[in-house]
RNA sequence: UGGGGUGUAGCUCAAUUGGCAGAGCGCCGCACUGUUAAUGCGGAUGUUGCUGGUUCGAGUCCAGCCGCCCCAGCCA
């Protein structure tokens, strides 16, 4: 017996083979009936017809229900009305696993909670394995671009002592010590990496136990953060564009069926896989968007309608550089053009996705670094290790953080980032 | 933590001024030899989120509570 993927099917016409996968539709006029099976590459449908095929393997078909898992043979031939172009015509079926008639999700419309409460079933629906495969090839466009630069991958902890950004902390009890918190970023540890291998990235989960409930935000979400030593927040933002471009290339090279699945406009990615992208000052940001009826002034972090109403008139991610040293954190270098500002950016992607990466250059100098963390009354001690590094050969580097599951959201075009992502994790849902 | 919504059959949603609890899908039965969410005919399906109040009568009005969604803030 030869057993194929449905991906490979069309090297196997006019041949006998089986097939293994989920029953995801069953059509029946009669004397002739159809199942359209789903193995995780692709979409088989085959043909049942009652002259052609014995009464067993026929009242088999009859007592089939949706989501149950069979194996089919049959010969594999091209016929332009199935879909993928080539069918099977069927002439056997054993049932491996079978499903009960109450299967949770129809081939219907349904609400988003509900489909969130089935996530696990819903993964198996097309939609979701278009995201879930851009995803992968996100990831692994990522990782390839990094290892052809010379990066080296260094995986931070994710249990931590309280050391990282404000905003909110799980905690959870480590032994001895107190409270163990999980991580919000690897940053800190990627800088100490960065003076060890020169140009590091992290590839990891990070924990925010922030009570967001907007479409951008996940309690659990997964970050990408290079350091790289001895480069400044221009070569930074080089850095940002030179691997966007090849993250979007490589989708647009790979992934035509995915995104024509979710219905993506490729045209909107193809202006976004070419450099440059602009470059906008915060300070310019700020007057443009004033002129455009904003009610932001100068010192005020960028709000997601401000951000909206600036990247519309470009078709690319764009950069909004060296803001005000009250709105970013305590670790970014005082622009030295500016000392109200700090050399750092943010990456807005187009058609109002917002935030995607924030980056910076990171403060090198011991003294001003002390004295932000004094301002902001953060606990001195905790960063000891992290001051060190400024004690002991101190050097000039940047470094940036990508949301994964953002940047997925916009290629793929969808609203909300909780499908970006198999098993999302928000303030009101830790299951499945 | 603010602002705005919403909660009715397994699912998606209707229900006029307060007056018999409804439809589509799914499910069950029958028919049908090329279906694409097949189609046609017939059938079963309810603690209207919870608690209390007003009323002859509440899905509908009032009070409190709960769940969820969207927007904002925080950020990736």
């Amino acid at each position: 017996m030869s057993y194929a993927r449905i991906a490979e099917l069309s090297s196997h016409a006019g041949q006998s083979v089986t097939v293994r996968g989920w029953v995801t539709h069953l059509r029946s006029s009669g004397k002739v009936a159809f199942i359209v099976l789903r193995d995780g590459t692709g979409i088989l449908q085959a043909v049942v017809v009652k002259s052609q095929v014995p009464a067993e393997v026929w009242e088999r078909f009859g007592a089939l229900t949706q989501e149950a898992c069979v194996a089919i043979t049959g010969e594999v031939r091209a016929d332009a009305r199935a879909p993928g172009g080539h069918e099977m015509g069927l002439a056997a079926l054993d049932v491996i696993g079978a499903s009960p008639l109450d299967y949770p999700i129809q081939p219907k419309e349904h609400g988003v909670d509900y489909l969130l409460d089935h996530r696990h079933f819903w993964l198996r629906t097309p939609r979701q394995v278009a995201i879930a495969r851009i995803r992968s090839e996100v990831e692994q466009a990522i990782n390839d671009f990094f290892y052809e630069h010379g990066f080296l991958r260094v995986d931070t902890p994710i249990l931590t002592a309280a050391i990282g950004e404000r905003s909110g902390l799980f905690a959870t009890e480590y032994f001895d010590l107190g409270n163990a918190y999980l991580a919000q970023t690897g940053q800190l540890y990627g800088e100490a990496a960065a003076a060890a291998f020169g140009k590091i990235y992290t590839f990891g989960p990070t924990f925010r136990a922030e009570k967001s409930k907007t479409r951008r935000h996940l309690t659990e979400f997964w970050m990408i953060e290079p350091e790289v030593a001895f480069i400044d927040s221009d070569e930074n933002m080089q850095l940002q564009e030179d691997m966007l471009v090849f993250i979007v290339r490589r989708v647009l090279d790979r992934k035509q069926a995915e995104l024509k699945e979710l219905e993506r406009e490729v045209a909107k990615l193809e202006a976004a896989a070419s450099a440059p992208y602009p470059r906008i000052d915060y300070t310019d940001a700020v007057a443009t968007l004033q002129k455009k009826g904003s009610a932001v002034t100068w010192g005020d972090d960028l709000g997601a309608e401000d951000e909206t109403l600036l990247v519309e008139d470009y078709s690319t991610p764009v950069f909004v550089k060296n803001y005000p040293k009250e709105a970013k954190a305590f670790y970014m270098k005082e622009n030295p053009a500016d000392p109200r500002t700090v050399l750092c950016n943010d990456c807005l992607a187009p058609e109002g996705f917002g935030e995607i990466i924030g980056g910076s250059q990171r403060e090198d100098d011991l003294e001003k670094i002390l004295r932000r963390i004094r301002e902001e009354k953060l606990p001195e001690d905790a960063y000891d290790w992290y001051l060190a590094l400024r004690k002991y050969g101190t050097f000039p580097h940047s470094g940036y953080g990508l949301g994964l599951e953002r940047t997925v959201a916009w290629i793929c075009g969808t609203q909300h980032i909780r499908e970006c992502i198999a098993f999302p994790r928000m303030m009101h849902r830790l299951r499945p």
